[in-house]
DNA sequence: ACGTGTGAACACATTCACAGCT
DNA sequence: AGCTGTGAATGTGTTCACACGT
């Protein structure tokens, strides 16, 4: 019903808040279409795969919206995280580099159940220019200023080959775009100001080796000591 | 030349540190490849994109690698790093779910350069399966315990939708794969003693989100304080 | 009676700054 | 003289346990 007053909210969210907001979000979304109304921490947190007080905490930075002795109301706290991940507005996003992993990433329908919207597809090959990915027209690269102007593009994805991404993470910043997400596996230098994450297959899989190695070496002695443990 | 007596290293390596030895050594063997023989901590803390003091208290938790008022022997710590992660031994994979992403995957060559091999790839699809990909046929589902067991596989890839990715991961569990890394926009439930990863587009995606509108709003006071921050 | 919200204790991670080795 | 390795200081994140409101 979205109904109660606005609370006042203080600044600065915990990083690490941040990075679990989103986790919560898409549990509690799907307590909404299986029609739950109300939820406790202790439920919800079973849910999100953290444990109840780390989700009390992280909720109480965004304000008090719990009620004791009985729990969250599902349909105001999905609005008031979305509000605070600023996903009651829409995001305009540009793909570059459409091989194997910029195609999956254009035809990846949900992009978190709304908030983003693929403004444009870039790639300098031109064997793949013209092409048409996920009912839009590759464009060229050369492109890119005019895209970001002209559609308001203010996510960059980079997906292109190691060699080309700090080219195009240097054409992003230049056109204006201050937040990167990149796949391609090296270091993207970038002013301050300008926020880039990264997504990097071989350095999960490298994480992964470490810790199987350390069950097979050690076995015995705190072996299974990191169970269940994700990214953080 | 990798010659020098091998250290006694200490157990228990910080997970964060575990989680940037990656990124150094691609910075390392960037700098193999260039023919560099030595580099001091500030050089390499620039490449990788941290500051020195934390790359050498890192690097402090693997052995006494360096040599003071020289730096760091590039090749023989490009063998620490890579002992220590486990890349000296193959790590077999398995990919489920061939549709955009696991194609992409499947074709993503440099596998953090070596220590890992595609053992098979499989989907539920039968309009998939038996398709080639990356030079590998591509099978059915249900043979996953019997090439689990074949090509010894210890970490699976869950690259399909998310309501069949706890499925997947259950029988990954069950035929003894104790590393997954999951594609899919789902917590996975798994028992203690299996190490679960996460990547998730979508979640990347609302964190930016989420310091962009930060920018925005605030704009004024404390704006660029999160420039140039990377995934931890 | 129940479950949230939160101070206090603890654990982990980063940064500083310099002693100690080459 | 120069750069590593590391204690000490600081900052960040997690967990505990219970007071408090409903």
């Amino acid at each position: 019903m979205i109904s109660r007053p606005p609370r006042p909210r203080e600044r600065g969210i915990p990083e690490a808040t941040v990075a679990r907001l989103p986790v919560y979000l898409r549990a509690l979304q799907a307590l909404q279409d299986r029609g739950t109304a109300t939820i406790s921490s202790e439920d919800l947190a079973g849910a999100a795969g953290v444990n109840s007080a780390k989700l009390r905490k992280d909720l109480s930075h965004l304000g008090s919206y719990g009620t004791r002795g009985v729990g969250y109301e599902v349909e105001y706290l999905v609005y008031q995280i979305s509000r605070e991940l600023g996903l009651t507005q829409d995001w305009s996003v540009a793909i570059v580099g459409i091989g194997n992993l910029g195609r999956a990433l254009a035809n990846y329908g949900g992009f978190g159940t709304r908030g983003f919207r693929i403004a444009a597809l870039l790639d300098a090959d031109p064997e793949v220019v013209g092409r048409s990915v996920a009912s839009l027209d590759v464009r060229h690269i050369d492109n890119l200023e005019e895209v970001v102007r002209d559609k308001g593009v203010s996510i960059g994805v980079i997906a292109t080959p190691a060699g080309s991404a700090q080219g195009v993470a240097d054409r992003f910043v230049e056109a204006g775009v201050t937040s990167i997400l990149n796949f391609a596996p090296v270091v993207l230098n970038v002013p301050d100001g300008v926020d880039v994450r990264k997504v990097d297959l071989s350095i999960e899989l490298q994480i992964l080796a470490f810790h199987a190695q350390r069950r097979a070496d050690g076995d015995g002695p705190g072996a299974a000591e990191r169970a269940g443990l994700e990214v953080t």
